[in-house]
DNA sequence: GATGAATGAGCTTTCATTCAT
DNA sequence: CATGAATGAAAGCTCATTCAT
């Protein structure tokens, strides 16, 4: 692994451990075990390593979010898969979808990079998934966003408390907050 | 007000503008006007102050919570109570409400803290109505706390949304959600 | 025992325990048991209270070292006198002689109070003592201070090893160490 | 020299002129012109510079209190070099000289490093010498800490007195002293 | 006189950043 | 590229001093 990969790894390791507010650079280059120097070969300070972790995770979950997506499933198909897909992002990578979770309404990360576009186009299919249902008369009549931020909001949640041991996580809760997720979004 | 309300108030306003890792001893005192000193008559360091701020927010919440909650009413008007008011909380009170959100599950609040008993003991009477609700089989049968993560979830989310402003939050929106919340719920 | 007493007693007792460098007004007054404003009735500043301290101590010791001292016997029992009394001195108040002994040549002290006269004028009564002696060509002829110092030097080294617990300094080791003084100066 | 040897030269001139409790950490690094993060690369706070600037300092003593001794000379020659080296020592060295004595017998000085072995076993060396003479019933039959402490006090105080200009010490002053602290040890 | 909450100058300490190696 | 000793601006914190009560 690359110099630059051990950074992020590190940085991401410590803000998952410590909170961003305890994240120093002597931690990260202790963690990194690379010299005090060398971070600012890839770097110009904290706010871009930040940054670049945040875009890194949000581009891998662009990925993992359609991954077994096929347009021709049914409506119901379609949903599940893509809230399965996120659901076992946060639980195969809990680290990741925290820190996206923490940051994305963070001051600290700018703009664009909230309203990036993940790697792959994902908001927008989870977005016609839902206009869809509805001009199928399936989903009920709702802005959009609301809809998508609910739906979202379901799975973040749940993960959370998952984190914490609120709760396991195994194949039948998951299908319960799938099915709850879906049953919120009905007419 | 008080000195000590003064730096407990500027502290919250200072977290919801820039974040935690930005607030400084120095901003705080300079917002609450008052003496660099001061603050070290009342907290002995940054993380008691922000760790009273958790908790009295977390005083308010709980109180909030339960307000108009009558356990005579029909078990839709009290879940649709309990959820309204924490929208409603949400709505009017954006700085304590992010502030909770984000620090519940942070490493920065103590674990005592963060499992404290709210003012009230909202928790449980969320709980409660949850367990009447499958009890009755309206509800599906989950592990309660399941179904507590996921509407407190799906009120978390809708607030960030309309923090950034995706969407307005008018009457017709808020019965939407809360109607989504209820049906997440039923069998 | 007036305010000021306590106050004195308070800063003597803290010096003693932790040195001069740790002693702050926060340590005296609770110690002394009196609001923080109070001692700015009895002294400008800190420095003011160690000064107080420091004189009293050297009138107290001053007092002390001429107990008993008669012009009229003879040399051997004069010096004796003397020397036991600052032995006694440092036995009996072990704060005041530590106290005085390591600020009499301590920056920290003003120049006019190291050259205080003790309340007594027993400088001079020891000084005489030690001239008498080389006039009769009992003690060696030496500059008398320097004399003075040696014999004092004697003392003083005698007590400290006593106060850390090298040795015991009872009646046979008083006696020895006199009588090594005596003989020191001896021809 | 290096950065940590600059520190801690600047500190013993700092205490030398001004006495502990008003160094700070703004003297000692605007004297020793290193950076105010410097410091920290050696030391972790400023009771460890104070202790290994004592500790340099008692090794340097050590070393230089058995310059010249040669186990074969009478018993006298012996004393009178033990003596002399240590009288030498604190005229050609009085920072180190007073700071040793100063803070022997203070709070701030571990009790581990007050009892160090000095760098060579002097301490062993003159105690050695004490006992010899005893034996040999030269020295009266004393505690041996007791005479060992005895001839350290009157070479500490002379010094003293020497500091504060009482008197010069030249070498007719400095040969009444070795006789007067060989003097007092005889029978 | 006595008090102690409030103060801010100045201290200790941290930590992002530089730069010679 | 990689390093880490050195840096100093800025942070956290202490504590002598003031002043309204």
């Amino acid at each position: 692994m690359s110099k630059k990969q051990d950074i992020m790894a590190a940085t991401l390791d410590l803000i998952h451990e410590e909170g961003l507010q305890a994240v120093t650079f002597s931690k990260i280059f202790k963690r990194a075990n690379v010299g005090s120097g060398t971070i600012y070969n890839y770097f110009a300070n904290k706010e871009e390593i930040v940054n670049a972790v945040y875009k890194e995770a949000r581009m891998h979950l662009g990925e993992y979010l359609v991954q077994g997506f096929t347009p021709e499933a049914s409506l119901y198909e379609r949903f599940k898969r893509l809230q399965l897909n996120r659901l076992q992002f946060g639980i195969d990578f809990p680290k990741e979808f925290l820190f996206i979770d923490s940051f994305s309404f963070s001051p600290y990360i700018s703009h664009e990079l909230r309203n990036m576009d993940d790697g792959d186009n994902s908001r927008e299919v989870v977005l016609s998934v839902i206009v869809e249902g509805q001009k199928q008369g399936i989903f009920r009549e709702m802005e959009s966003h609301l809809s998508h931020q609910l739906i979202h909001g379901i799975i973040s949640s749940i993960l959370k408390g998952y984190y914490v041991q609120k709760y396991p996580l195994d194949e039948i809760q998951i299908q319960q907050v799938l099915e709850s997720s879906w049953k919120a979004l009905l007419v």
